[in-house]
DNA sequence: GTCCATTTAGAATATTAGTTCTAGAATGTG
DNA sequence: CACATTCTAGAACTAATATTCTAAATGGAC
């Protein structure tokens, strides 16, 4: 059988360096082969559509983010996760680019590939149960407001501390870090019944 | 001379309407001719090309809100800077959809078309001087750190706060609010001095 | 060495979208 | 009632992109 050349995580990589330099519309299947030097055939060989490209570039992107998250937020500690946005930020730069710049929606439109399907779907669950179970155990509630609260403490507003530092290609710097500790503590540790 | 069927108020406004249900990215040019009924002639009659209508669309918006938040940090309140994005949103659903959820990259790819750079460089020079101003007075400070801390609390918190409910195109609800002025007085009030 | 699955190779095809072009209709003005 | 200007009309053109297809090269197994 023929020597593989060009093999699945060299597209990937490939699609990677583009989606976190020029954002995912610029992964076409044109220019991933282009950077490559590899045949059209080649990629279709590997990935039945552009959007199965995409689409696991994204979810291994996220499942990779989202390891250090649910260590800390299962560990009870919520100032930890909401302090890994920056710290996974600075060791893994192109990756926060690629996945905290862009939305979902920007790499998959539309409906999934039914083989990516299940991913994210358990992707997005595991997310969520982790978010209620802490919101339960730490502030001993898990109404509406308590989750909206957790939320935006320990996902949106590290998100919005990080991301202009992002948009220049650059780590973010301990001021991140401060505003989004000094928020948790507004917000989180502030009032733990309501 | 023939009476105008299709005016640019009529472009921009169905320009409008697919961005903010579909993304910048729907705003094809079929798609709005298409809605309006009218032929690709009239469309080119009244803008030189796509990246113009999207432009002015953006700029148009863009300006819309930050009207309010001018006036705002002019007087001097910040906490009514930082609310004016949830207030403006519940104003202009719509509008704010359309700002708020996307990048102005996702406009205007690039360079921004002659006509419009003016417009645009002005308008980011305002808030840039007004943030500034109100890190002197209101700070006694435009040191770095302090201008990061006044653009946290001011427009990333707000935005982060609110971004959550207009991708479910629903009005912000009063938590937002109040998770906007718990950051702002942790970040802004607390520290009057650094 | 022949055979076969694997993989490369890249030309051909299809679709979508932006833009241009030419012809003609509408309407205020002289 | 011409006539010039403004605007409509939509076919035609161009470029980019995803995808398919067929042929051939590769290299291990028998």
């Amino acid at each position: 059988m023929a020597r593989p050349q060009f093999t699945s995580p060299d597209f990937l990589e490939a699609a990677r360096a583009l989606a976190c330099e020029h954002g995912p519309a610029a992964v076409t299947v044109g220019a991933v082969i282009e950077r490559l030097g590899a045949p059209a055939g080649s990629f279709y060989y590997r990935f039945a559509s552009r959007d199965l490209l995409l689409g696991e570039l994204w979810l291994k992107t996220v499942l990779a983010f989202q390891e250090g998250f649910m260590a800390a937020i299962k560990a009870g500690d919520g100032l930890a996760a909401a302090l890994h946005t920056p710290a996974w930020a600075r060791e893994n730069l192109d990756d926060a680019c690629l996945l905290l710049l862009y939305r979902r929606s920007d790499f998959v439109h539309g409906d999934w590939p039914e083989t990516l399907r299940s991913g994210v779907i358990s992707q997005e669950k595991s997310f969520k149960t982790a978010v209620t179970q802490f919101a339960q155990t730490t502030l001993g509630s898990d109404c509406p407001n308590t989750l909206r609260r957790v939320r935006f403490a320990l996902v949106e507003v590290p998100l919005a501390a990080v991301r202009m530092h992002l948009e220049c290609r650059e780590a973010p710097p301990p001021i991140a870090d401060e505003l989004i500790r000094q928020t948790y503590e507004a917000v989180i540790t502030g009032r733990p019944e309501q």
